[in-house]
DNA sequence: AGCTACTCCTGGTAGC
DNA sequence: TGCTACCAGGAGTAGC
């Protein structure tokens, strides 16, 4: 499910092959790939525009536009559950998944492969009223210690939850946000503002260290599903310390490792390492 | 503010 | 072997 680092990742290798390119047509094989306009509209926007730049905010690829030289909106690409992106021959045939397909110049293309069809295209003249609901990048310069502790502070949610709203802190997903709990920790169902200093700070440290490392191994894949036609697997999977793993020995305390459920969403947690608040049960 | 439930999707798999 | 039922989850929305 790419987070922070599987974005950062495809963002990374799609660069070379994407910008400065002209965008010359667009295919669309499933319609509601495309979000907030027309298929019409969108092909109309972006049609005949040059890609100036791939780069990424929070989890999206964004590409900006360029019309004439001048800057002509931006196209925001969110992978969600199951999307890849691959430049290809124009050519080539990608199979059923693909979902989308700019055409560029050069007998190039990128393409958009979704099992799902969760992620999404669109097309915005103006980015900023987009990003502006987002929280800070936490590889940024903006996410320091100080602003996570005051931030934690003035909010009562458990942390789990309030670590995967992306409008409190932007990349994060499901599962960095149990990998750094479990390197913090921290259990997930503690609330925010009971840290203490250095129990944000702790957080703050394994955030950045998870994602850093993360990145520096292209991201997680877990089969052969998620991985691009070129082979870019990344192996930080291997790294896991929780993710996955319940029912299996924590590398930390030797505990067996749990799954619980907090917000609907499949948590894994070390009981031993990451105690419970008071008035969670230490159930299973 | 913040919780739950529901929606969108389909391949994989657990259970029978 | 073959079937069904359920699971995975990012983000948006509705309702409380």
């Amino acid at each position: 499910m790419p987070e922070l680092p599987e974005v950062e990742t495809v963002t990374r290798l799609i660069r070379p092959g994407v910008e400065g390119r002209l965008i010359r047509g667009v295919k669309v094989h499933w319609e509601r790939t495309i979000g907030g306009q027309s298929l019409a509209a969108f092909e109309e926007a972006v049609r005949g525009k040059r890609i100036a730049r791939a780069w990424r905010r929070a989890k999206y690829v964004v590409l900006d536009l360029q019309a004439r030289k001048r800057p002509a909106g931006q196209l925001l690409i969110h992978l969600r559950m199951t999307g890849r992106l691959h430049v290809v021959d124009s050519g080539e045939e990608i199979g059923p998944y693909e979902r989308v397909r700019l055409l560029l110049e050069k007998g190039r293309a990128l393409s958009f492969v979704d099992v799902r069809k969760f992620g999404r295209f669109v097309y915005l003249e103006d980015s900023e009223p987009t990003f502006s609901r987002l929280g800070p990048e936490p590889l940024g310069e903006e996410f320091t210690r100080e602003w996570l502790g005051s931030s934690l502070r003035a909010r009562r949610r458990a942390l789990k939850p309030l670590l995967l709203d992306q409008s409190f802190l932007s990349g994060l997903g499901n599962i960095y946000v149990d990998e750094a709990l479990f390197r913090a920790r921290l259990h997930p169902l503690r609330h925010a503002n009971k840290l203490k200093k250095d129990q944000s700070d702790r957080l703050h440290a394994e955030i950045r260290a998870v994602l850093g490392e993360a990145i520096e191994r292209e991201g997680s894949s877990f089969d052969a599903f998620y991985r691009t036609p070129e082979g870019q697997p990344g192996s930080y999977q291997h790294q896991f310390q929780v993710y996955g793993r319940h029912g299996q020995a924590c590398h930390a305390c030797g505990a067996t490792l749990k799954k619980i459920t907090v917000g609907q969403r499949g948590t894994h947690v070390c009981l031993r390492c990451q105690r419970p608040p008071r008035g969670v049960p230490q159930l299973l």
